[in-house]
DNA sequence: ACGTAAAATGTAATCGGTTGCAGAAAACAG
DNA sequence: CTGTTTTCTGCAACCGATTACATTTTACGT
């Protein structure tokens, strides 16, 4: 048990508490060098170590960030907490780590009472914008009294959001299906009450009107991110219309369905169809045909939030104004075979 | 901010502070029901938490575990954490995590030190048992002062464990492999000083061993668990022994790298070589064709895991003895399309 | 050598709870 | 109505750090 407390150290070292302290704290040079080597000495000596609860007690600062997250057996989230992780060792903040399991839904009072209970210096919300469960966000009761980053979620004024940017991966996406030469490009979407599917979807959407491309009624399938829903949407597509020859699969977990039910069909992809997803999961490149899909670099959105988050709260500190933004990073586009016709 | 105390919280419900405490407390009964009423009105008046940092310190408790993880990208290590932190919740605590990024090393002290001075109260080890990487275990200097359990960890005495029965697993899929009709059954390894890949493959050799069958030189390939690793690792056993007609693949990743190779080689599976994997990832189901593979349960194991800490800590406070024990849990077969040969 | 400013260290209050001990109130017995 | 338990509540010390303020020590100029 770490027993040994600042006291302790003091009488070591033969100083007062406060000496102690200062010498811990670093940056105050009014410390003799020789008393700093005493008291360093004497923290070896017995092994000290700063109790962290007295710090915040009185600092009102933990070093602490909390982190909300959901979905953490997918590949993105994960990548995202691994990234923010790391980002948060590095500026010497540790996370306190909360899972959601129902996302759709925004009951979470108790949520922040208890992360401001233990004094996080901040907080990450990267529990996806769904329906209306941001909705707390207006209610005044609600406001933490820590800054917080958003994450895959709509940029608002007023609120610090990083994301990928999808509408433009979206387009990129579907411009890349007429590039390889589609006439007929359909859409398998996410949920649509997921604010990134919908994003998504908008790109396709546009990329097709601006080169004028016809866009049916039925050229849409909506998916829950699935596999399962993956082919169910591109039987859905491909029974209504048979002349599809491309689509665009919002994820990767769908596209692997499609890409099965299209072999099922006796549609060659992607000579018949071109298919390309979404997400770049650790395997695409073995999916057979390997696929094309669109990388989204989420150990990146997660250090990026850190790092936001922790100018937010130096800005607090220093009281120096820090206004919201959002950081929409761009994904990029891998073609492998899945999409490849020329 | 959360400037209201309990000294605030006395005022308005006209007790002392120490009152207060004790209707927090819940337990202490000797409260008068009215004025327990009194306090939790004021409390809810103020909307009054309590400081976690004041309650840890005096108490020495911070109802806050530390879970020391790695490799988050895959989806394994991911579940655990989901579990853990599902169960975790449940019981009242919360998360604090820490990422290794170099989980070979064991360069321990200031990562126990950090979570000592966090009071929690008591600590997962979720670190894949590599090389010597747990010898920090012997070493008296580093003996920390909270209950640890260690996940996927060679069982010791004296130490609590939580994993997968991987022997018994090994055991199973060559089994499965055999019963097929496969003659001559080759193993793809993960990284042999993983303790869990020497279980694995043990479980190989000795379910050939028990029938009889051949276990030549040039049998085994060791990977890394990349799917690249797989590739080069059933191109290996094909060349040298092309009479090759099953494959233990240790892990799905590699296997999603074995299934692409035999393709490109035109070997047929199952037809001409059964190949099983191991983890039943989310879309082992959609690979072509779709893979057998042993399904373990990561998020039951994340949930052992709390629930056993759990135990000893409260048994540590009770003073009631807690034998350390290895909890293995079994690994399911799950039959798909890439063995079954008949 | 002495006065004064600057540097170094100490004293003590404070953060927001918990808890041992003691005192007050209520319950109960005779 | 008093004496004794039992139940309830308050006082005050304490957990382990930080920090404003006071005090001592050192440095420096003349």
């Amino acid at each position: 048990m770490s027993a040994t407390t600042i006291a302790d150290v003091a009488r070591i070292a033969k100083v007062s508490k406060a000496t102690v302290s200062r010498v811990l704290a670093g940056q105050s040079q009014y410390i003799r060098a020789e008393t700093r080597q005493r008291v360093l000495a004497a923290i070896e000596e017995l092994g000290y170590h700063p109790s962290h609860a007295a710090r915040s007690l009185k600092s009102k600062r933990s070093c602490t960030l909390g982190i909300v997250g959901y979905g953490l057996e997918f590949y993105g989230p994960s990548c995202t907490l691994s990234g923010a992780e790391e980002e948060a060792s590095e500026l010497g903040y540790t996370l306190l780590l909360h899972l959601i399991r129902q996302p759709e839904t925004n009951n979470v009072a108790e949520l922040l009472d208890e992360m401001q209970s233990r004094y996080v210096d901040g907080l990450i919300w990267a529990v996806p914008e769904i329906g209306n469960n941001h909705a707390w966000l207006e209610d005044p009761a609600f406001q933490p009294s820590v800054p917080v980053v958003f994450l895959s979620a709509e940029p608002r004024p007023n609120r610090f959001v990083v994301a990928v940017d999808n509408y433009a991966a979206g387009l990129t996406a579907t411009r890349h299906l007429i590039a390889e030469g589609c006439q007929n490009i359909g859409v398998i979407t996410g949920p649509l009450d997921w604010w990134e599917a919908r994003q998504r979807k908008l790109g396709w959407k546009d990329a097709l009107e601006s080169v004028g491309l016809p866009r049916k009624e039925g050229f849409m399938a909506e998916g829950n991110w699935s596999a399962t829903s993956g082919e169910r949407g591109l039987m859905q597509l491909l029974t209504k219309h048979p002349e599809i020859d491309g689509v665009f699969v919002c994820n990767d977990r769908m596209a692997v369905g499609a890409l099965k039910i299209a072999r099922e069909m006796g549609r060659r992809v992607p000579e018949d169809l071109a298919i390309i997803g979404f997400d770049d999961v650790q395997d695409a490149a073995y999916f057979y045909p390997a696929l094309s899909t669109m990388h989204q670099d989420m150990i990146e959105v997660g250090r990026r939030a850190v790092r936001e988050l922790s100018k937010v709260i130096e800005a607090q500190q220093n009281n120096t104004p820090y206004p919201p933004t959002a950081l929409l990073l761009q994904a990029e586009i891998v073609v492998r075979e899945s999409s490849r016709r020329r």
